[in-house]
DNA sequence: AAGTGGTCTAGACCACTCT
DNA sequence: GAGTGGTCTAGACCACTTG
């Protein structure tokens, strides 16, 4: 990392703290600095950028308003760790109330296939680039709960098509980040209301045309970048989802 | 607004931006300064608490991040102005993508009945308290959409119940800021799955039974007081809702 | 004890908005 | 030009975590 171009940023009438922040930032969203890692102490920084602390510290708390880091006190400042998943999935609403058991994953196919322009515009790749597909059912209580749909980017994941679906866990980021190093951020859903088609329905153990919550997710790494598509299918008598608005 | 418990606050173990900002909060969540008003400048909080630049503005950001004030740059730091409900709605498709039109309200119904056990609890009344019911319907495009119930505390919101609702706007919070003081600061909403009754499809010029979308919302005031409770059914069709996770 | 982030000071100067 | 919030400095000291 070179810091001789701060000053001369700042001439250019950005700020000091801006100049630094964009700095930091693309050690982290290039994986220099890797999710979980500690960055440089604050006196560090401080020296290699010839500024006060104040400013640097400003920097920092840009980057944790964003999301980018994570101050630990008496620890030191650190890069993200990523979503496990399990937070995402607290929306269905099944068994008791305040049960935030992870389903267990079963998965039904493993395919390679090539992106429909829809597909691979949203995963950032060109139409017809391999893609990775996969159908798996979620189950809880012993009965099976939501149907999944997932696409990767075959390139990005080869990972995950050579590994053995039986070795992985019921939750795919934490085997995306051991297996193919990446990092899921954040993530947007949109939820629409649908009905089963006969082979969802049959894998769900529900009839035919039976009503269902439809939830569309986009993951992103911490580069901004898309990483995963999947869609969720689940009985739509037993969906709800609560969101604070402000 | 008297300082001079400030640095024995501190002394008791508390940071003083913390003690400061807990101060600003009190004016703020009691009404002494309104919604949308001006805060004093920091430099007269400054004197006024006899603490350096910095640790006034790191009580005000406190208060920024939690949403209770604004800044803005050479004008002034400001008390949040509250939602309109306009950014509340955004969330049903209904005619051209993009298209963010107010729906037209058509008042079906002004009630006062006493609240239910469950309803008394959420508005943090005693059960059996006076409240006011309104049912109404939102349209767009010539077409009825959605079918609102809303439920307030009569007590709070007696100038609701005695104007005229000819009068009203298409959106609600204005109104409950103009007429009864009260500013909605935040909300929560629950999605859920059901059918429509008989009477309430016929309003929605829908089938009995047709799918619906329910959406129940709270929404709060600034002092964190649920101050109304509102419950909105539309097609389930025509229901999409996009939320960002982190 | 050493190292990390967190708080606080006192003061200078910059950038934006309104009159 | 006067008043507001925004940036930056140089340094002191506090609170938390780990070896």
């Amino acid at each position: 990392m070179n810091a001789s171009t701060v000053h001369s940023l700042h001439e250019a009438g950005q700020r000091r703290y801006a100049a630094i922040a964009e700095r930091l930032r693309g050690e982290i969203t290039s994986g220099r600095w890797p999710a979980g890692a500690a960055i440089p102490a604050e006196t560090t920084l401080l020296a290699e950028f010839g500024v006060a602390l104040g400013t640097i510290r400003q920097a920092i708390t840009l980057l944790v308003s964003e999301g980018l880091l994570e101050r630990r006190h008496g620890r030191g400042t650190f890069v993200h760790a990523g979503l496990t998943g399990a937070s995402l999935l607290r929306f269905f609403r099944f068994g008791k109330e305040g049960d935030h058991e992870v389903p267990v994953s079963n998965i039904h196919k493993r395919t390679q296939t090539v992106a429909t322009a829809e597909l691979a515009a949203q995963l950032g790749i060109r139409a017809g680039a391999n893609v990775i597909h996969i159908l798996r059912s979620r189950w809880l209580q012993g009965e099976p709960r939501l149907l999944e749909r997932i696409w990767l980017d075959a390139k990005r994941f080869s990972a995950m098509a050579e590994s053995d679906p039986a070795t992985w866990g019921d939750l795919l980021y934490p085997e995306y980040a051991a297996r193919c190093g990446v990092v899921v951020h954040r993530a947007s859903e949109t939820i629409e209301f649908g009905t089963l088609t006969a082979p969802d329905a049959a894998l769900l153990r529900l009839p035919a045309k039976h009503p269902c919550a439809v939830v569309s997710r986009c993951a992103f790494d911490i580069a901004g970048r898309c990483v995963e598509v999947r869609v969720t299918r689940g009985d739509a008598n037993a969906f709800h989802y609560t969101v604070n608005l402000t």
